[in-house]
DNA sequence: TAAGTATATTAGTATATTCTAATATAGATG
DNA sequence: CATCTATATTAGAATATACTAATATACTTA
């Protein structure tokens, strides 16, 4: 490892070890942090969650329609989001409606609202 | 396409057609939106990209050091990073400093701030 | 309870991502 | 000007991601 790195003479040692340490005590969230990025950097669940910000529920069906792709993709999306904790699921007779995570509503909102 | 679909009765087709004028109108920054949460959604990008909040600048180097990685992976990344927009970088001597541009920073300093 | 319906899962394929190893480049410095 | 050094780039391999197509599941409801 490095054993291709520069060869530089006046290393600030100090400021290496003290990211370092710094990057350790955040190495969870940082971890967690990178999940959640990862799950909104595809464009269909940025969509999805755009979505949910906007009209509160929908089931599979609505967000196939909307999309207009098939419903295993969706729902492949859909657990995922789930699995990371953004959205939660209910089922109401024969639909299962998706929404927002409660706990995470308020981050996703300053996350994904419009800064250009 | 939704050729597996549900066939569902009751389907809200204002609600399913909103939702497609919606998105269509967000379409760009959805997109470009992506793009940005695509990049912070690596951990080595994502540690790099909190490192920056924190102490400024540094070059290829001192990161590599930092990370325990190698300096080519170091400089894909950051070049990733400086092609989404996120990093710029200036020479001085020998060394190449990056940092964050400053049209992001508030932006980022909301994103990556710690929410546990 | 049997059939029907929305959703979930699985296997497989195409593509994208991230590293390693080797090499190229740009600019500084003797 | 020649060399040296930090950084950049490239090709290639391993892994991860996102879709299609087919099938399974879980619940509803007649």
């Amino acid at each position: 490892m490095n054993d291709t790195g520069c060869c530089r003479i006046d290393v600030d040692t100090d400021l290496i070890e003290e990211a370092k340490r710094s990057l350790d005590l955040k190495e969870i969230i940082i971890s967690e942090q990178a999940k959640t990025f990862s799950l909104l950097g595809n464009e269909v669940r940025l969509k999805i969650m755009t979505l949910f910000l906007e009209f509160e529920r929908m089931c599979v069906c609505d967000l196939g329609d909307v999309l207009e792709m098939n419903q295993s993709p969706i729902s492949q999306h859909l657990r995922k989001l789930k699995d990371g904790g953004l959205l939660v699921n209910k089922r109401e007779g024969m639909t299962i409606f998706y929404s927002i995570n409660p706990a995470k509503k308020a981050m996703l909102e300053q996350m994904l609202k419009d800064r250009s």
